[in-house]
DNA sequence: ACAATAAGTATAATATAATAGACATATAGT
DNA sequence: ACTATATGTCTATTATATTATACTTATTGT
């Protein structure tokens, strides 16, 4: 799996650490390490979570992401 | 969790029972089911199967279905 | 040089998504 | 009345997301 650097980068634009993230998303800083990392596949409810914590939407940091960029 | 009508309703948009969305997406039927019926939290790799196969996207099936409606 | 924070990673344990198999109901076609 | 398909639901099992603990490296501040 790819690494989700929008992840990181929309992380970084809130200069939030994983950790903080982590704890107002209600998971352990392993798991956003994971994520960004591309180490696993996140259930649909903590990506909203996520994604309601640094203002975007699905789409936005999870849409089309580890994919073949379809074009 | 509530129901994901927006699911179904997709899904019924291209005629589609739960059983040849299910095995399109490489999943059971009681998994796609269940998703439907808001029996549980799918992953979100699962989601962007769904939605390719449905034509749509995770903001337009997924996001802020179950939740507070925001406003 | 020391202390503190951030990030990456590994292992073992726990929670839960997902499977497999089965049974019930309703609907539509013959 | 029979058959087939679609959906809903239940139980038990397997796969995997997520946790908890811990160790490492890099960076920054004092």
């Amino acid at each position: 799996m790819g690494k989700n650097l929008r992840l990181k980068s929309s992380r970084a634009a809130k200069d939030m650490s994983q950790k903080v993230l982590a704890e107002a998303a209600g998971v352990t800083r392993q798991t956003i390490n994971a994520i960004e990392n591309g180490d696993y596949n996140p259930s649909v409810n903590l990506c909203i979570a996520i994604c309601k914590i640094l203002g975007k939407t699905l789409d936005q940091i999870f849409w089309e992401d580890d994919e073949d960029a379809e074009k």
